[in-house]
DNA sequence: TCTACTTGCTTCGAATTCGAAGCAGGTCTA
DNA sequence: TAGACCTGCTTCGAATTCGAAGCAAGTAGA
């Protein structure tokens, strides 16, 4: 059995990543909220749309790759169509999935606030450190998101790990 | 000027701090709402007033300690307060300014549900790293935590740093 | 001391969030 | 084809979130 004891070095690096992706998410949210009235899902969905070859993804391929709830999306999806953003229309292969859509409209904003954007991110996270660090924070993020991302979060299925109370 | 441009390496290791941060908040959550019904806020809100010496620390510290509003804490901290895992008295030295103080019961359920957490973040994020690997990215982080803190979020004073177009 | 400004917390209103439940559409097997 | 189960998205209700506004206490300068 594995020791799953957290040792100082480990804590240490693990409360920095907590409190860097909280700080850094709370600069975006405010610079993207003056540049563009985006908030950070709604950003990041665009991008992912904007990057795609077909300008388009599932919905609940795009709820993964944000982390997030699906009935979030929905609603969030809902706020970009209104704002003419996205589009969403039925898959065309499988009835029941929805498919959304860029707009020249989301691009134009992407585009619009995605200088900024990387004024904050580099501003704020890679300012102290050099290239060579970001080449290793990288290598060592990379490994450990696909870890997390293979690893599938225990639904309600095999509840009951060890009698609790 | 410098040059805001934000490399594909830096955007790799952006996005997968982004993600990783993101998926590892989510495990936690849910481990910790099974294992003791807390937010991670709260948790992180016991930790630190557990850690302190006296066991307390006034709110507005609390709030950025943890990356959290000031009105948010305010209403965790009440319902910290109903569940009699903290206590808020003025403090002593500044009449207007609140400090909140670990129970008993508060330390007795970060008791509890510290194995578990332990375990989350043992297997999530360490599982794929060395100590080295651990060592680095503490390396790392804390320089980007300590800059970014140094860094105050311009509020609404001082808009405008310099024509930015 | 008085007046302006700052600081610390709470209240308020409006928007967002999530899980559970609901509902089509798909898939598998006999 | 029917029946049982799985998938994908949305709706629903309740809880949470945040910024703005409010209010009390502290501080500095005349």
């Amino acid at each position: 059995m594995p020791e799953h004891h957290v040792d100082p070095v480990q804590l240490g690096a693990y409360f920095a990543l907590i409190e860097v992706s909280g700080l850094l998410r709370h600069a975006i949210e405010q610079q993207l909220r003056e540049a563009g009235d985006l908030t950070f899902v709604q950003f990041q969905v665009l991008m992912r749309l904007g990057q795609s070859p077909t300008g388009s993804h599932r919905m609940t391929d795009l709820a993964d790759a944000v982390v997030y709830s699906r009935s979030g999306l929905t609603y969030q999806a809902g706020r970009l169509e209104e704002a003419g953003l996205i589009t969403r229309s039925p898959s065309p292969d499988d009835e029941r999935s929805t498919t959304a859509t860029i707009t020249d409209a989301g691009r134009a904003l992407i585009a619009r606030v995605l200088p900024g954007h990387e004024e904050v991110v580099s501003g704020m996270l890679f300012e102290p450190l050099s290239q060579d660090d970001a080449r290793t924070l990288a290598r060592l993020l990379t490994p450990v998101r696909d870890h997390m991302r293979s690893t599938p979060p225990r639904s309600a299925t095999s509840r009951r790990r060890r009698g609790g109370s």
